[in-house]
DNA sequence: TTGATTGTCTAGCGGCGCTAGGGTCGAATC
DNA sequence: GATTCGACCCTAGCGCCGCTAGACAATCAA
């Protein structure tokens, strides 16, 4: 049987590489630019092999952002242990939002604006998706006021954040003063 | 002379229709099945007759792009002229936005999206965008609060907004609740 | 009437996502 | 160790895409 499991393993590493070429190539590029030719020839392997891993593009889309919304929970956690009360953790959580949309424009397009062929916002959610919001919601959920419920803050707190990461990287609004809108939007919108 | 003008008014004619078909499409079945050659068929005309008005397809979003602007900016100043006081005014702006990226989803992609080779935020950005941002500013400037640049805060209020458009309709966010999210924001964001 | 110009169409280029079908090569059997 | 068999992968190609070259027809000017 040891073959076999070899072979499972080789199987299993080619699928990350095909993810991982898939992101690199976005990120360097654009995701125009990830075609099944050029992400096979950067594997080494022929067309057909990416479909034998994947049903199509989408689903590679969607393996992106499965892995990058794991990223970005990690990236909001790390930054918002170390703060020092809700008013402090809100805003270093929209800090770390932003950087990570900034840094990993290419991921955040696979999980927030590109169609990966994923349930979002309901029950067969893939669980990644659902810790990336668990983790918005475990810093907002602190500032959302009373009366106010804290899945909906948090949704629409998100979405204020998703507006400005998205704006800014489609050239919508001006690249400076980001700093400040931020504060605006803490300021406002999280009761301490 | 004459004949001339009659050539001219055709060949502009024929360019409204070619905008008015793309909008349609796209409203009808998305902007990937808006392609040159569907187009053409559309206006009865062959491919290359597109390419005689627009340089491509980016030219034929950007155009339908800024007639969407315009009337964006005038169904924001509809909606604002009858509502009584700042804060109505606000909450008036913020349903009449989200509804029009509702009625109208291609032409909202058009607008904030997808590229059309179009200037945003600069000198040289075209009248209709700047028409429309203008909507935005004349009623969100006056509820920026003391101290707050108007510019930066209707830029805040408006990613807010988009980001509840977008979310709403790529499914990131389930379509229940829309107005309790509105009135979060403008109950937290505006100062009356 | 003739020649030039304008306008439009047919045909085609390279590239896209995706798939059918054939060939190769290693594993299992005798 | 030879033979069979099945898993695996590649070549080739389908119908699309955005875009363009060049032929051709209609119109205007001389």
């Amino acid at each position: 049987m040891s073959v076999q499991e070899r072979k499972q393993r080789e199987r299993a590493e080619r699928e990350r590489l095909i993810v991982a070429t898939a992101r690199e190539l976005a990120e360097q590029q654009g995701w125009d630019a990830v075609t099944t030719r050029r992400l096979a020839e950067r594997i080494e392997y022929s067309q057909p092999v990416l479909y034998s891993h994947f049903r199509g593009k989408r689903e590679i889309i969607g393996a992106v952002a499965l892995q990058g919304a794991t990223e970005l929970a990690g990236a909001l956690r790390a930054a918002t242990v170390t703060a020092d009360g809700p008013r402090a953790r809100v805003a270093a959580l929209a800090r770390a939002y932003l950087d990570f949309a900034a840094r990993n424009p290419a991921v955040y397009d696979a999980i927030f604006q590109l169609d990966g062929g994923l349930a979002y916002a309901q029950e067969d959610t893939p669980e990644p998706l659902k810790g990336a919001f668990a983790a918005l919601q475990e810093s907002l959920g602190e500032v959302a006021g009373n009366g106010v419920h804290a899945g909906l803050f948090t949704e629409t707190f998100w979405a204020a954040l998703h507006g400005l990461a998205t704006l800014t990287r489609a050239r919508r609004l001006p690249p400076e003063y980001i700093e400040q809108r931020v504060e605006l939007l803490v300021d406002r919108l999280a009761l301490v």
